[in-house]
DNA sequence: CTGAAAGCGCTTACAG
DNA sequence: CTGAAAGCGCTTACAG
């Protein structure tokens, strides 16, 4: 492999020299540059990435944690973040978190000790301390981690849009099915439909609530729906996720219920498989793209630093749902 | 920071002596070892892993491109990957080449210059020359790149698998929807299940078998179960990845048909969603774990050179296939 | 505007 | 068994 000696003996410069013109410094002139450029070229010359990293104490990479990769939406999320990465020449480190705080603090360590530009973590359920001072940016997108930034969806805004729909299609009698309390996420989604309802609902025209904990899992969203549905019927289920709302499709199905006909149901994520569902379900779709742009902003240092990003959900209308 | 030579002051011997308790060279005795791992630890020093880096010219990073992260199957292979990776101190680097020839030459060559462990790459469907001579070591799985090396499922054994199963239930009347013959995988699927059908109808007990050529997407499943099922109705349908076969179960509903009462449906690959439709899908397990394990393997020199993997498939029976 | 040179923090022959 | 020292390939003040 050839070195930026090699280069500058080739193009009769010194090596400070090629460092300048590969680092698009302006202040090379421009027939220099083209000798430098030319003997480049003829050499094939890439610079060593280490050698860089150890001078400029950082290297063109973005860490990423997820709690688990093949979750649909962290999946979504991290090849937003690889193609917003890739735009400004950074690659993306990926590592599982598996959920478990311990292992995400050893990931996270890992990561920072390769001094990557910046680490982006979607937390696992508990999160614990770093307990690590870095200069290192972090920023958590979905769901926070420890006391960082966050880009997330606007959950409870989002959530208040799914409610808005129902009730604007009638529904008076509706079940809510929240994710886990222990979340910021859960909470928030839960707390903007609830309210939104409380504030729809007036004694002439009174909207009855239910409402019920679950897990974010399609079997859970199954066996909640069943426990649902089995007594006082609710016209309308409003789930936390798309998961969760695919789960109470399957237990509408069982119990031959006609979803929409006589069941409407809404998720949240708009995973790919809620458009391959039967029917296709009305859901939120998080602004993935969206997310992953501001996440990658603020480690670029372009944001306002330690501030949050609440990115608003767009409510999308399938065939899940349907006037009552 | 601290660097090696603050720990080699703490514990006043010599960088070299340090260095070399760090990397278990076993040379160093245990009293001055005793000393600086106390110094390693007062400090908290971690090493510099960009200096290493230059001077070693490796760094502990497995390369890993994929055609889209968001496929489940290739989403679980990564997750798979990683944790193999990480059993061995190594972290994974992420690309998408987007299935195009010229983004993954170039990601792959991102990669190289990062002077990885090695590269895995999931080849495009459509794969170009890399046109780089490098010593990174580098390995295809489930599609092949290149001339390197293949760790994948034994595609025409499992298929012959879903052939043996279809013929067992009795049969005899079976439509197979291929994946795309420009690829290695759509050949070779479609060969082992043609091939079986073919060993296994005689004469007196012939089987009519009808191939169509797909995509690998849901849609395209669902057009094409359309098509197929409008004609001479086979009593069993064999698709070439769970996607199509989801697509084909879409159809049958839509076309009032019971499955598996009027119509068996396979899959291949076992993604999640296999388990989750309704009703739940016979499919081919691929080894996820395993084919990570063989390249991984592969990529620190643990396994013959350039030889290919082929890794057995599991037949996973449920609910969608029926004894005619 | 360009060159000469220091120095980033390690690892690893080479001595002893 | 341990130390002294070279050197990996860059970038960047510092001169001129």
């Amino acid at each position: 492999m050839p070195t930026i000696i090699d280069v500058a003996k080739k193009a009769g410069v010194s090596v400070g020299t090629v460092s300048r013109v590969l680092s698009n410094n302006e202040t090379v002139k421009e027939p220099l540059k083209r000798r430098v450029l030319s003997a480049v070229d003829a050499l094939g010359y890439k610079p060593n990435l280490a050698a860089r990293a150890l001078r400029t104490n950082r290297v063109d990479v973005i860490g990423l944690v997820v709690p688990d990769i093949t979750n649909p939406f962290f999946s979504q999320l991290a090849k937003s973040i690889e193609t917003e990465a890739a735009l400004r020449g950074h690659m993306v480190m990926l590592a599982n978190s598996h959920d478990d705080a311990e292992t995400e603090r050893k990931q996270i360590s890992a990561l920072i000790d390769r001094i990557p530009r910046g680490v982006i973590v979607i937390a696992a359920a508990e999160t614990g301390p770093l307990g690590q001072e870095t200069d290192v940016p972090i920023i958590s997108v979905d769901r926070r981690f420890e006391g960082f930034p966050l880009a997330a969806t606007d959950h409870a805004g989002g959530s208040a849009k799914i409610a808005d729909h129902l009730f604007g299609l009638g529904h008076r009698k509706i079940a809510y099915i929240a994710g886990p309390q222990s979340t910021e996420v859960g909470r928030a989604r839960r707390q903007g439909f609830v309210q939104r309802i409380e504030a729809l609902s007036s004694p002439p025209d009174p909207v009855s609530l239910t409402t019920v904990e679950g897990q974010f899992h399609y079997e859970n969203g199954e066996q909640i729906a069943r426990e649902v549905l089995a007594q006082d019927r609710p016209t309308a289920i409003a789930a936390a996720s798309d998961q969760l709302a695919i789960g109470v499709l399957r237990a509408a199905r069982d119990l031959k219920l006609d979803v929409p006909g006589d069941l409407s149901v809404a998720g949240f994520d708009d995973i790919d498989l809620a458009s391959l569902v039967v029917p296709r379900l009305t859901t939120i779709r998080q602004p993935t793209e969206g997310l992953a742009k501001a996440a990658i902003q603020y480690l670029f240092g372009e944001r306002a630093a330690a501030e949050d990003a609440a990115l608003e959900g767009k409510l999308i209308i399938r065939g899940s749902t349907q006037a009552i």
